[in-house]
DNA sequence: TATGAAAAGATAATCCC
DNA sequence: GGGATTATCTTTTCATA
């Protein structure tokens, strides 16, 4: 059984998803370690999952998707096959970064990257609406990112 | 004027965002490169902002976080004033990960990372109706992600 | 202007305490 | 967990095309 995270494994974790390209020697001497213990908790962090990757975070602006939209999906009924394959073609189109099933009125939820308007009513048709079981696609624009994080809080909040 | 990608640097990029702990060596041979003009390219994307940064991805249910949940905010009408007051509190919730502004219905969309349902609705109370401007929240509950990825397309889809 | 080989410097990874 | 060692990688330099 992996041990639990401790107050130097939370703060590892916080300096290295806001940068991971910080030396083991920095991280060390900000979380008051010497190098070799703080590798090694890197080491585990990773080995126990904790820290799914180290990745370059890459500006899709500036790669020309100029719009992120929310797209609301309507479903049919799958069976186990069609949604294998649902599966499969949602992780094969790049431009949906990200797909979940939700509650409600509407059966899934997709974030997508486009480059303009015209593109994303071509992808609507040739696309979405082409995915085995979508019915109806109901899409949210987003003018701007007021915050764009892939962190995950690491502090518990607590109400009074 | 920086100058423009070529397909080189586009197989850089997509690497890095799957995988930022390559070594330059590593990357340099699965571009075709040697090492020192791989690590000069690499550079001048960080430089020029293309790569905005190297993040340790860390999961966020084996940190107690659940559920994900999107909020769909109504606000009022806000000075400028109260409007820096709301981007400054949404960026000091680390639970709110990202905050866009969005058309239609509903003036912001947030996706929040909770622990549970409790500690979700004590949150819309105590958290989400008090910021300044929100008049109401209607929440999309997530069941499950299908897909999760911050990674950029970095091959231009066609349609025809 | 860009490349590649090689040297110098820094860091990661392993050992032992 | 810490200190010291070795292996590896990053970064710079320089010669070349």
């Amino acid at each position: 059984m992996p041990a639990p995270l401790d107050a130097i494994d939370i703060k590892i974790l916080e300096l290295m998803q806001k940068d991971a390209s910080l030396s083991t020697g920095e991280l060390a001497e900000r979380v008051g370690l010497s190098q070799s213990p703080c590798w090694r908790r890197i080491q585990r962090l990773r080995e126990e999952g904790y820290i799914k990757g180290i990745v370059a975070v890459v500006d899709h602006e500036k790669l020309g998707y100029k719009m992120q939209i929310f797209a609301q999906v309507k479903m049919t009924t799958l069976t186990e096959a069609e949604r294998a394959n649902f599966y499969k073609a949602i992780n094969s189109i790049p431009e949906i970064q990200d797909c979940w099933t939700v509650f409600g009125e509407m059966d899934a939820m997709m974030k997508i990257l486009a480059p303009d308007v015209a593109w994303y009513q071509d992808f609507i048709f040739s696309v979405l609406l082409k995915l085995p079981g979508v019915v109806d696609v109901r899409s949210i624009v987003t003018l701007g990112a007021q915050k764009s994080s892939q962190a995950v809080p690491l502090v518990a909040r607590q109400f009074r």
